[in-house]
DNA sequence: AGTAGCATGAACGGCCGA
DNA sequence: TCGGCCGTTCATGCTACT
């Protein structure tokens, strides 16, 4: 039973129990003031005894939250039955069944229980009453919303007292769910009699589906996976160069369970004080190479060979700031006597917005918040969720555990907060450039606009977790340091070494996006940097002829730093997570190559 | 034409019980 | 040991609007 609450903040949440409160609760609530569930009571009453009357209640108060808010009883049970125990899921289903609503009251000449209902406090339809007496009759609800659909339809096609046959009522059943009465039938017939619910609705999905998918061309949609080119031709010279491995299952590298690295200064885990790195590694240039922790199987296998196989540091910037952020590093650098950032950012939600506890409900427990992505939940879902919460008003006390379910999924996902009685938002920009380690406005102007912000900053370093790592250079280089830069996106390496201290005398800074460009330049300039900023816009501009041109200029390079496009990597994509070899995350090879570049032209000149 | 808002799963690893 | 469940994830592309 714990499936729903299997997160480490919800191990006190004792399904079961809270649900048979709470349960009474709004039964005893809702009936006094919802004539849409009348019914529900009348049956309930003259269940079967106590496990009746608390699993009825369950789906009573599952239903109910919906119906406070607005949505028709049957757009409810359709939507329940599509989406199970999937509460958002069901939400959305129920704000773009209202076209299937209009057709399935066409179809309610021959059937009055399609008869729509768009009101819960309007006097209840026929089909309203009707339809919950049949659902709600019998005594198998499970309290466990898995079963409670599945338990309606088994009650449903007992026809205990109905006069309906199972089949007449299966199809009912399902066209109040939405499904046109022919497809359901279809689908009855080919699934058997005995087809579940679930089988049914699969198999008319699919059919769905088949439909759709005749709609496009067989031919032509298969995505091409890489375009050839120059980065395949590359891949396989560095293939050649380098010692060759197949990847396996055995050798991919495990992501630790704690992504502490080589140590957090927060955390009194035991760390890794000492390393050897390979002879091939070890610089100058110090280099630091950074990724999405998540990337799909055997990625940091191939990234940590092509970087002289140095064991990737996973960390998880959760141990420095407020937000979840896990990355893979790989790099060369020193890992002793590490010293963060000052002052020490917020760790807790509760820290960094301190103005959300008096709204914070005691059963969002979250602490920290997840990834900061690209882009931000939407307001709709904001207040739906709002809707929500305020519907769940009505009763005293929290709202049912299911609803919880629902909304924390919601926030952990869209990483909301609350701002406000029953209100989540997303992040503003500025609190996103906070939790990164950006000085306030950082991103502000310049012309870019309030999206691309986001976009920016959601690919951009946590400035205290990378500030941590790059603090070893603190004493190695006093006198400032020179800088290369690659994929720079807002600077987050500038900032973290300017706020650690350290002089930035030449920086080469490669970023493709202007506004991004646009952004350092300006940090650049507000911050009265004493050095030079130099920058491109493609590292393919940086051939052997400029980099020994620059390395000549002023005197080489003491850091190359910088983290290669993960848009192929990251879990968030759905459409093109086609791994290293994928468009943009194969600008990892010229991480790389670049790399191999600035290390062969400084060892030359050494000599 | 440019922008903002929105809907769109899958892959992966951890966990747990059979 | 294995299979199922669960939570997490530096995003992409369509659509409506200005």
């Amino acid at each position: 039973m714990d499936k729903n609450f299997s997160g480490e903040d919800n191990d006190s949440i004792d399904w079961d129990t809270e649900d048979e409160l709470e349960i009474q609760e709004i039964t005893d609530t809702t009936f006094s003031s919802c004539t849409n569930l009348r019914s529900v009571r009348r049956h309930t009453v003259s269940g079967h005894g106590e496990a009746s009357t608390s699993s009825v209640s369950c789906q009573s108060k599952f239903i109910q939250q919906f119906i406070v808010m607005g949505f028709p009883e049957e757009s409810i049970a359709k939507a329940i039955e599509q989406n199970g125990e999937n509460e958002g899921l069901v939400l959305d289903a129920l704000l773009t069944f209202k076209a299937l609503e209009d057709s399935l009251e066409d179809q309610s000449s021959a059937s009055p229980q399609l008869e729509p209902c768009n009101s819960s406090d309007d006097s209840s339809s026929q089909y309203n009453e009707s339809f919950l007496d049949d659902v709600y009759e019998e005594d198998s609800w499970s309290s466990d919303s898995d079963n409670c659909i599945n338990s309606a339809k088994r009650d449903y096609l007992k026809g205990e007292s109905s006069s309906l046959s199972e089949k007449e009522q299966t199809l009912i059943f399902l066209a109040n769910m939405g499904y046109p009465a022919e497809e359901a039938s279809i689908a009855m017939e080919r699934c058997g009699p005995e087809a579940s619910l679930a089988e049914l609705i699969d198999f008319m999905c699919a059919a769905q589906m088949a439909r759709e998918d005749d709609a496009y061309l067989p031919e032509d949609v298969k995505p091409k996976l890489n375009s050839g080119g120059y980065k395949r031709k590359m891949y396989n010279e560095f293939c050649t160069r380098k010692k060759q491995r197949a990847i396996s299952d055995e050798e991919s590298i495990p992501l630790p369970k704690h992504m502490i690295g080589f140590g957090v200064p927060t955390e009194s885990i035991p760390r890794m004080v000492q390393r050897t790195l390979p002879e091939q590694a070890i610089g100058p240039p110090f280099f630091y190479y950074e990724n999405v922790a998540l990337a799909p199987k055997g990625v940091w296998d191939t990234m940590s060979r092509f970087l002289y196989d140095i064991e990737p540091e996973f960390v998880d910037s959760k141990y420095f700031c407020a937000t979840a952020r896990k990355r893979g590093y790989i790099h060369n650098l020193p890992i002793e006597d590490r010293f963060p950032l000052l002052p020490l950012p917020p760790r807790t939600i509760h820290e960094a917005f301190p103005l959300t506890k008096k709204w914070w409900p005691s059963w969002d427990t979250r602490t920290k918040l997840n990834c900061l992505q690209t882009s931000i939940g939407s307001a709709r879902l904001a207040d739906r969720i709002r809707k929500a919460m305020k519907a769940m008003e009505n009763f005293d006390g929290e709202p049912p555990a299911i609803v919880q379910k629902y909304i924390l999924d919601e926030c952990r996902k869209w990483n909301l907060v609350w701002v406000g009685r029953n209100k989540v938002a997303p992040l503003e920009t500025d609190e996103v450039e906070m939790l990164l380690g950006f000085p306030r406005n950082h991103t502000r102007g310049g012309g870019i606009s309030r999206t691309d912000r986001y976009k920016s900053l959601g690919n951009s370093f946590q400035v205290d977790t990378v500030a941590y790592h790059l603090s070893v250079l603190k004493d190695l280089f006093p006198n400032g340091i020179n800088v290369l830069s690659l994929f720079s996106g807002i600077g987050g390496a500038e900032v973290a070494l300017y706020r650690l201290g350290i002089p930035l005398n030449n920086v080469v800074s490669v970023e493709k996006s202007e506004v991004n460009r646009n952004i350092v330049r300006s940090w650049w300039e507000q911050t009265n940097q004493r050095g030079n900023l130099i920058d491109f816009e493609d590292v393919l501009q940086l051939n052997g002829d400029l980099l020994e041109q620059l390395i000549d200029s002023f005197g080489g390079f003491d850091l190359v730093i910088g983290g290669s496009p993960c848009n192929n990597l990251t879990g968030s994509n759905r459409v093109s997570r086609d791994g290293l070899e994928g468009k943009d995350s194969s600008l990892f090879y010229d991480y790389v190559r670049i790399l191999d570049l600035v290390k062969s032209i400084m060892s030359s000149r050494r000599v």
